[in-house]
DNA sequence: CTTGACTCTGTAGTATGGTACAGGGTGTAG
DNA sequence: CTACACCCTGTACCATACTACAGAGTCAAG
């Protein structure tokens, strides 16, 4: 009937797959960033595939500054099986705003650079470039 | 002719107008991130107004994932009086790039995020909601 | 039925980015 | 001239996020 009895994705193959150690899936687990997974009757773990999707996403969170508990924050409003829905949205909510931030700020950097690449284009000397003059208004409460 | 000698920018003034702990300062410092500032004659630092801003920019540049060694790239871009002006060009460039990776994921994630939103607001259970999926679609390569 | 690649648990070590003293000097207000 | 807030150097410690063993069991191929 199913052929998924043939490979079990062990460890080591979510690892290659997720681009990440065999250590670093054992220790997100330990966290409880992700499920502890099912043992085979010698105690290896079996994944699934939505694992592999998991972990790159806490990878790619990461890259982007967030934090294991706030990947583990970001993560929860989906693990939840419905339930305290307005609790979820009011979660997600706050997480885009966040996200936004990030990407205002990084626009912000963007232009900086650019202007950097074109004064350095055009003009030779550039004494005072907008580099920094750009980010320094006022904070964005990023933590 | 000038006011400025009257009040000297210390250390504890930066820190507070940059919204960071005196040591940060010094850390920085030590790591090359920000230059040595001129001292008094008793040792103390003074600093100038700029010196601020390159701290928030330190700070703001963190919380959006970027190391304490790719900030420190992306200030020498400016640090540079001058000259080897193709390498800057070059080195912008990349970072640029790099900072368009963030922009996407951050922007797929928010998309995620938003679809999770809407999806709770309107139908009961959502059990397979999409903010994995959307940040499955192969890698970035986002150091 | 052995060999080699894989897995397990547990503990210890590392890199990054700070943070917190200790022990001492500075500077200015009362 | 002393009190108190501030600064100095140096060293030690901390949290986060891994990473690397050690010592032992598992499993598929030959």
């Amino acid at each position: 009937m199913n052929a998924k009895t043939a490979a079990p994705l062990t460890i080591g193959k979510v690892a290659r797959l997720a681009e990440v150690g065999i250590e670093t899936i054992r220790f997100y687990e330990r966290e409880g960033l992700i499920p502890d997974p099912p043992r085979s009757e010698s105690g290896y773990r079996h994944y699934g595939e939505d694992s592999v999707a998991r972990i790159r996403f806490i990878k790619k969170a990461k890259a982007l500054g967030f934090s294991l508990a706030e990947i583990g924050e970001l993560l929860s409003l989906r693990a939840k099986p419905s339930g305290s829905c307005a609790n979820v949205q009011a979660k997600a909510h706050e997480k885009i705003a966040e996200i936004d931030q990030k990407i205002e700020a990084l626009q912000s950097m963007r232009t900086s650079l650019q202007g950097l690449v074109v004064e350095c284009r055009g003009t030779g000397p550039r004494s005072e470039c907008p580099i920094l003059n750009t980010l320094d208004a006022k904070e964005t409460s990023c933590t």
